[in-house]
DNA sequence: TTTTTTATGTCGCCA
DNA sequence: TGGCGACGTAAAAAA
């Protein structure tokens, strides 16, 4: 990994064309040969960069730029897309290598596929009575998180998210409005369980008839050693 | 914005959990509060990262945070989310800081925007004597790209991608439906230009009477220029 | 390998 | 500010 910070402009031509205009910026040279280009703000979105498998190769400067004040000129090529970044350097204000080594990578954990399935195994934290009927129940617009049934056997919809928020009361009463129409499942009753929701989120379900449920993810694993252990 | 390369180990918590094992990385500290941590690969997107607003503050070390070697630690918590960073820094191998300044930002071109704010100067492309209605013809689903006339004066409704696929066809199917509705409007002949169509959206559009258009972007830039400079 | 789906998406526009 | 669509989407999962 060779950081670079360094007055500079940059331009690319590939699925489209864009040019930055000379500033100080953050250059990040990783080892398999991808650029990235920052600045002081964004988000972790380069202002520019080239994704691997590329190479890096020096460019020839030509009176022009020297003239105007170009150090040194990089030309990075995608090996299949043929798009071109050419980053020229008016002044390198500093220059680093360091030796990385390989990532041992992200683990993740608590994603909304764990809680589904911890909801699944503990449907009872819905109430006593309640039965699972299927985890991924498919319709014609997409799969039902969970389908359960309560106490006196009406079916219930269960949308399931990390964090509830609009959206997931909206896709919730897609699917309710279209099992509502099928005389077999009708009526069916939605609950929008997740780890927080936010009130805007709440009060619009509440206001469709949408029981809300707050999951305790700690809790719910805490039950799942439980049960694993004996 | 500081850079820091480090034997660090990283906790998120936010809309999941996850957890970077100890590894040397790249930390980027932006001037906003935000901060990247990248490896020696993969792409142009962290292994984690904390988007702005955000604070980075001190985090004070436990005793048993110390035994494992931590030399320091930081906590970068979200303004409105409350979402969580937490570095663990075991050995700082590098450590800088430089004044960027702001950017002046990237400009683009070639974008489906300039496309159409071409093809609106220039929609006799379309054939003669047709014209403009406006750009951006808002309707109950969203706006059309362009609506125009033709001679005839008969509604004419264009939507511009700049690689025309599948579901660009089955959009401007959709606004077709709806303003065919509409008696002011109808009928509306529909229009699918763009820099190069895929045979398949090709097929499906000509199925449905919808008129396929190839845009050279060079030549309409061209004429653009020959306006601007006339 | 190719296609489809997901994402801590991000970004920009307009109501 | 919130909702919606595009993105050099990228990245992961599925086929």
């Amino acid at each position: 990994m060779r950081i670079v910070v360094a007055d500079c402009s940059v331009d690319y031509a590939g699925r489209l064309s864009a040019h930055l205009p000379r500033a100080t910026r953050v250059l990040m040279l990783k080892a398999d040969g991808s650029i990235l280009v920052h600045s002081d703000g964004g988000s972790y979105k380069p202002l520019n960069w080239m994704s691997p498998p590329c190479a890096l190769s020096p460019v020839e400067l030509e009176t022009e730029q020297l003239e105007a004040g170009v150090v040194e000129a990089w030309q990075v090529t995608h090996q299949k897309t043929a798009d071109k970044l050419i980053v020229s350097l008016f002044e390198i204000l500093h220059d680093s290598s360091h030796e990385l080594g390989v990532d041992p990578g992200l683990i993740k954990d608590g994603v909304e596929a764990h809680l589904q399935e911890l909801l699944a195994e503990q449907i009872e934290l819905l109430g006593d009575g309640h039965t699972l009927v299927r985890r991924e129940y498919m319709t014609a617009i997409g799969p039902v998180d969970i389908l359960a049934k309560d106490p006196a056997g009406a079916s219930v919809a269960i949308e399931i998210k990390r964090r509830g928020e609009i959206d997931g009361v909206e896709q919730l009463t897609r699917y309710l409005e279209l099992m509502n129409r099928d005389p077999v499942l009708a009526p069916v009753q939605g609950v929008f369980a997740a780890q927080e929701i936010k009130p805007q989120a709440r009060t619009l379900a509440e206001d469709r008839g949408i029981r809300c449920v707050v999951l305790d993810y700690d809790a719910m694993r805490g039950m799942e050693d439980l049960n694993t252990l004996f």
